[in-house]
DNA sequence: AACAGTGTACTAGTACGCTATTACATTATA
DNA sequence: TATAATGTAATAGCGTACTAGTACACTGTT
């Protein structure tokens, strides 16, 4: 996994593992890999595995038993806000920094256009 | 000036300099604030300014004049791809990050005129 | 009961960003 | 020429993120 150097990786597992529930990659219930498989598989350390996980289980949207491993949530009502929230965030992301930038709502919307056509162009997926 | 804790002080002061010049309250030939007003302004420390501006001196964004002042560079070929890359840039993050949520294109376009639509009833700007 | 697999906690050390402070170099000005 | 204003450099100290390593607590299995 690669990691952006300027936000903590901590943060950036976060985000992973939200991902890997909204993408149905991990459903409501299932065990996520142990910690130290995790350490492995995302090649850093267990604290900072750990340091992710245990402000996901703040959150509520994992579970920790110990002894058996850490669960995806069952509680309903946290994952069905989970994925309009973290797309919104995002939203509301670039939303700022165009409008700092003196991007109107039109003039967003046409620039994405256009960055999604010349992608296509550029054989860019 | 409010900085976002994950990210390195230095660095957004370089994306608060690129936008001044994008949006024309710095022009080309302008001199900057002196760095200690600089540090003043945005209640920061002189060295965490020289670290930003020693960048964007780099980048030949901006010209050093020791005893004079910084000022932005006149070099239109720079300053013209500026707006262009800055923006570019916003959109490739947003976009990426949507893919991994797997948003298709037009999804994300619908999405980001429901938020712009969603700000505008709540008033949000 | 013993063992393996799990989460959790703690310590030590390294790197980096930021602050505070001091000093120095260059330029313009009084 | 002296002084003020500018950029530049260097040091020390602090907090946080990350790593490495060790140990402990709980659960299930043999």
């Amino acid at each position: 996994m690669e990691f952006n150097d300027k936000i903590p990786i901590y943060y950036q597992i976060k985000q992973y593992i939200y991902t890997e529930i909204i993408i149905s990659h991990l459903s409501p219930g299932d065990k996520l890999p142990a910690v130290r498989q995790l350490a492995l598989d995302l090649t850093v350390n267990v604290n900072t595995i750990q340091r992710a996980l245990s402000e996901l289980i703040d959150e509520g949207v994992l579970e920790s038993k110990r002894g058996k491993g850490n669960f995806v949530t069952e509680d309903e009502t946290i994952l069905m806000k989970l994925r309009e929230k973290v797309i919104e965030t995002q939203l509301q992301h670039v939303y700022d920094r165009l409008a700092e930038l003196q991007l109107s709502p039109e003039e967003m919307i046409t620039a994405l256009q256009n960055y999604i056509a010349k992608r296509k162009d550029d054989n860019h997926d």
